[in-house]
DNA sequence: TGTCGTTATACATTCATAAACATAACGCAT
DNA sequence: ATGCGTTATGTTTATGAATGTATAACGACA
């Protein structure tokens, strides 16, 4: 039987943080800016960043260092916080899905 | 760390069964009939058979019995097929929450 | 000092999804 | 025969989320 799960981390009762958030993290990382991270993805920059406002005033963590103007405009690097975060967020997700996998076919045998 | 988590059911990449058709057939098991099933869920009725539809489609499963007219209008029944299959889906995902329970207080200490 | 690509933010528009609505068929009971 | 509440299904309307557009500020550098 195939599947396909999703886990949010929730703060009163909003959802906070989950499978977009993580991408648009790595992205930013790979990619040196918020805008191109979004692009990346298909995604529009107001929405990546009220994504990553919303989480930051919601779990009080600083997720992006930004810099506005400069050589190249400017950029965003993600923080020591938000990478470990990520790391959290990933482990417990690969751990879930093992289980998931061993379940599954415990109890759908088709 | 609050959390939530959802799971699906494929086939052919499209979501098949969750937690939505889920509550939908344990209301009819409760109620009777599709429609009161889905109005009491706050779902729209047209909704609700369009999810019934499209799972017996594609699972290739009888989920209700039908019956149109008579003493009450009709009224629906699910079948022992469906039993069986919420029955699976729960203790897949009463297993899989407890998992991420564990988990989640490992890894997020908050 | 002007240019560039970024962050920041508000506002308008589009689009996909869900809900509403409409209609037909059904069969038991009165 | 008629009415009732259901299933069945297509069509229309509404809602909300995502996207697009616009504008300002910024600062390194040529």
């Amino acid at each position: 039987m195939d599947y396909r799960f999703r886990l949010w981390l929730m703060k009163d009762n909003k959802k906070v943080f989950g499978e977009g958030p993580l991408m648009l993290l790595k992205k930013v990382e790979e990619l040196g800016s918020l805008r191109q991270a979004a692009m990346s993805m298909g995604m529009s920059y107001s929405k990546a960043w009220k994504i990553m406002k919303q989480i930051e005033e919601e779990l009080q963590i600083q997720l992006i260092n930004r810099k506005i103007g400069g050589v190249a405009g400017g950029g965003s690097t993600i923080t020591r916080e938000a990478k470990d975060f990520i790391n959290k967020y990933e482990a417990l997700v690969a751990s879930v899905n093992k289980k998931i996998e061993e379940d599954i076919n415990r109890f759908f045998v088709i």
